[in-house]
DNA sequence: CTGTTAGCGCTTTCAT
DNA sequence: ATGAAAGCGCTAACAG
């Protein structure tokens, strides 16, 4: 198929109409290609382009291969030399693809500290419905295609220790099965400053809305509220739901239910805000008035809601960069350690929240229909 | 480093504590340890592995290879496939990586199309800021890492022809400067649907607003748009604005301000239409009494909202297949061929869309100060 | 100072 | 019915 051979000498000419056939794509020019060019030995080419130190050679021969690289933009191939190196220089992050915009940032912190440090990065997701283990995504080491593993996936199911523990790999945002391999955030400040706002305005009963218990975010974030509340005397009462518009109003009107009502509440994702929210307006439950809320994802669009959403703004842009930090120093060998990125984490104060009022709400709760959609056109 | 010689056999113990240092990865099987195990060439072992129609063989050699294989768990290094075959088994998708979720509906596509036809995904980020051109992520091909660029970049530029042309690529959701290479989705038509709908209703002054007008999309959702309300003797008016809220913020109040003023608006994107619904809020403008919305991004939270929003819902899972199909098409040398998605294509009914009501507004729009953020905590 | 050489792990044509 | 051998494009140890 492709001739060692020079093909006859055929002018191209410079506008030509558009061969429509198989393209037949031209070859790369390779390291012997300029190794010709310039009258020298590929090894020599190569250290040069590579800026081998321990290389002297005369600047003649250095510029003459220099700018036959560049006359022939010369571009390594990545294939054989990751086949020599035994190092891609690729990254593999696996994230559950949801609609929520936390993973934007996540993938624009890692995509910019790959690039930083030299890798480009594949981005694999993890089936919503039927999560697989971690374990499934070694065939993309084991077959050579990445260095390394970013593993964003959200469950948290104890069982597969160890099957990835051979290859290079960090957990994003949740923790694994073994130690020395996470990278999450301070989820037990978000909630501290969650609770000492709330506290600081006089609020007695809080709830929080959030995932499915074993999501480990929520777990962490559960447990930390269980702690500051009691330490402050406060009542708290969490309700599980999916991370979805419709877990979260779910989760709402089980909440609204409660006795004595809560006077605030927290949501774990944006998506279930839209659905408490929901839910309080069809209850005729007033906000702030009749409850404060406060979501733990922020997003510029909380500005621009009805009542516009006071939120704890984490930092995954960093935890991004950071999990990239972290699996690029496993994969050079350096020994396992767990990272948390504590700063910044900022309570954004919009109109959600107010001073707990003194009585019962005036009315009970109805339980309204949940809002569907109906196709035409 | 890694010596081929077999090391002295050294028991592993079942639970050893894990070795500090750095962990001295396991090398993966080859080719040639199958070959050995089984007693046969390597190059039986390949052939049997890749299921070689030519190859006749004996069914006890065939099952001794396939077992030994099976047992040693082995996986073909994808690199070295790659470096012979020049061919990676890798495409890269290049998306401007934005918070509105249409994003992530296209991924999806994209991602589960390519691993049916076996291919992986490398997703790139375009930056949003100063976006370069198309060629710049020639490299990526250049450099041996995938086969085949999926450009989903926003922007129209005419600049660059010929900057891609020699390499297997394929524009998503936009229309490239070079013709048959094209994947885009039937924007007239959903037009066409918000048009029909509104007028069907007696509407007979709409609004588009929408992104700015290089992006492909909206520069074809507004020629449609002109095209459909001229035929039936509709007023248009189209504003651009960024695709922020704040746009979405600033659009809508300009056009609150035309005279007559509009009874229906359509929206380009989620993130324009939560900045649309606050300023019409802010201006007391009952949705949908005194101006009908509808978006032309579908998302289940539009069904939460305080009016819950109507959409025309487009087919962007089916954008992302379709786009795979033809890059790989492409790769394979087949002729190219522009691709238009055109189904399904439905306008999803919510409360945000009435009849128009018959005079003009009772109240002057007066200028609200736009939503922000104050920082607490 | 620069060239020679030996592979990385795999596929594939050509011989037996 | 199977083995030998060449080579993809690059790097790195070793020679001169």
């Amino acid at each position: 198929m492709t001739n060692a051979a020079e093909p006859p000498a055929r002018p191209e000419p410079a506008t030509m109409p558009e061969p429509a056939g198989p393209p037949a794509r031209r070859r790369a020019t390779r390291l012997i290609d300029i190794a010709a060019a310039a009258g020298v030995h590929v090894s020599t080419v190569s250290r040069v382009l590579n800026g081998d130190p321990a290389l002297s050679i005369r600047p003649e021969t250095y510029e003459r291969v220099l700018s036959a690289a560049r006359a022939q933009g010369y571009r390594p191939n990545a294939l054989a030399r990751a086949l020599k190196q035994r190092r891609t220089g690729a990254l593999a992050l696996v994230v559950p693809l949801l609609r929520n915009p936390i993973w934007t940032r996540l993938q624009h912190g890692t995509l910019q500290q790959a690039r930083e440090r030299g890798y480009v990065v594949m981005i694999m997701e993890e089936p919503t419905e039927d999560p697989r283990p971690p374990g499934d995504y070694r065939y993309l080491v084991e077959e050579s295609r990445v260095d390394g593993l970013l593993l964003a996936t959200a469950l948290r199911v104890p069982e597969h220790h160890a099957l990835i523990k051979a290859i290079p790999h960090v957990y994003v945002n949740r923790r694994g099965p073994d130690p020395g391999n996470d990278v999450v955030m301070d989820e037990a400040t978000a909630v501290q400053r969650f609770v000492d706002y709330l506290a600081g305005l006089g609020h007695e009963r809080i709830a929080l809305i959030d995932g499915p218990a074993e999501v480990d975010t929520v777990h962490r974030r559960v447990a930390a509220a269980r702690r500051f509340c009691a330490a402050r005397g406060i009542s708290l009462s969490v309700r599980h739901a999916a991370a979805t518009e419709e877990g979260g109003w779910d989760a709402g009107l089980r909440m609204l239910r409660l006795e004595p009502r809560p006077t605030a509440c927290g949501v774990g994702s944006l998506n279930q805000l839209f659905g408490l929210t929901s839910a309080l307006r069809s209850a005729g439950v007033d906000v702030p008035g009749g409850m404060s809320v406060v979501s733990f994802d922020e997003d510029e669009c909380l500005a621009f809601l009805e009542v516009p959403v006071t939120s704890v703004c984490m930092p995954l842009h960093d935890l991004g960069q950071a999990a990239v930090d972290a699996l690029v120093a496993r994969i050079e060998g350096q020994p396992a350690a767990d990272v948390m990125i504590r700063e910044p984490i900022r309570l954004l104060e919009r109109d959600s929240v107010a001073a707990p009022s003194g009585g019962r709400p005036a009315r009970p709760v109805p339980l309204p229909r949940r809002p569907g959609r109906r196709a035409a056109g």
